[in-house]
DNA sequence: CCTGCTACCTGATGGC
DNA sequence: TGCCATCAGGTAGCAG
């Protein structure tokens, strides 16, 4: 139940969400000159240390007021714009959004707010356990160099899938979780691509056949490709500090259905604590 | 190296 | 009605 208004009220963003915003930050920045950069609340750019929150805020600040940005792209669930000189990385976590507006004027409790001349770029989160970061060099920027192959990348193949399930004990659920073998996925869409899959959450990865693991890259593929499409459409607008992906809910088949009748057996969704955290499934038709 | 557990945060929820 | 303990979740850091 809280489950499932959480994800209508707009919360956790993964591979899909944060390539569509992505593609709709694209237009508003690359090719443009930051003139400014206020870090409103420090905790947004805190190490992961823990210390130094008020240091890296004035280095982000200093860093980059003057640059100009020369792309937007993604790695898993980081959001990175690349600067004339460095990278800036933000990741969502949990609550993490960014708002737009189209003066220097900006209004809401913003995180971090980078200015464009007439238009102000908001990182925005309300819980702080987002994060914005700015490096020279990208692979300094903490838990990026560490990521996994991405599922949406030419990288992703059902070989390498195979070989990364064949050397893991974990159960396949905190395996999919796991951002060091394949980065982008979460709570959402693993439960997603599992059921597709037909594929039980505690069965060890290793114990996957040939089979079995091509139908869950497959799955894993088809999840994320069909979930980036409903956040494409609408687009996400920046504009409207209320705005959230819509209709993603419509397409889950199992996620927050905890009690509610499978979609395709005569089973009931179940929900399953693994790693401290929700797994939802049907023992109807996973196995 | 690998896996397991917990802290980090705050809004929503539910019990009293 | 109102207060307060509990819970959710992605990741880093640490323990084993």
């Amino acid at each position: 139940m809280r489950v499932t208004e959480g994800v209508s009220s707009g919360a956790m963003p993964e591979l899909p969400e944060v390539e569509a915003v992505v593609r709709a930050l694209r237009p508003l920045v690359v090719g443009r000159k930051i003139t400014s950069c206020r870090v409103l609340h420090p905790i947004a750019v805190r190490p992961s240390s823990g210390h130094g929150a008020k240091l890296a805020a004035a280095r982000i600040e200093k860093s980059l007021r003057g640059r100009k940005v020369t792309g937007v792209t993604r790695l898993g669930k980081f959001l990175l714009m690349p600067l004339d000189r460095g990278i800036v990385a933000m990741h969502f976590r949990l609550d993490g959004q960014m708002v737009w507006f189209d003066s220097k004027e900006t209004r809401g409790h913003i995180d971090v707010a980078i200015g464009f001349g007439k238009g102000t770029l908001g990182f925005v989160d309300r819980r702080h356990f987002g994060r914005v970061e700015f490096e020279e060099d990208p692979g300094k920027i903490a838990g990026l160099a560490k990521l996994g192959v991405d599922p949406l990348s030419k990288g992703f193949t059902r070989e390498k899938f195979a070989q990364l399930l064949s050397k893991s004990t974990l159960p396949l659920k905190l395996f999919l979780l796991d951002q060091k073998k394949v980065a982008g996925i979460g709570n959402i869409y693993s439960n997603e691509a599992m059921w597709l899959a037909r594929l039980k959450p505690m069965r060890r990865a290793r114990s996957l056949s040939p089979i079995e693991a091509a139908r869950l890259h497959k799955s894993i593929g088809a999840v994320l490709r069909r979930a980036l499409k409903c956040c494409l459409h609408p687009a996400p607008n920046f504009r409207d500090p209320n705005w959230w992906f819509q209709g993603i809910e419509d397409i889950l088949n199992v996620y927050g259905r905890e009690g509610k009748k499978c979609r395709r057996s005569d089973g009931t969704i179940l929900r399953t604590e693994q790693g401290g955290r929700s797994t939802f499934w049907c023992r109807g038709c996973q196995k």
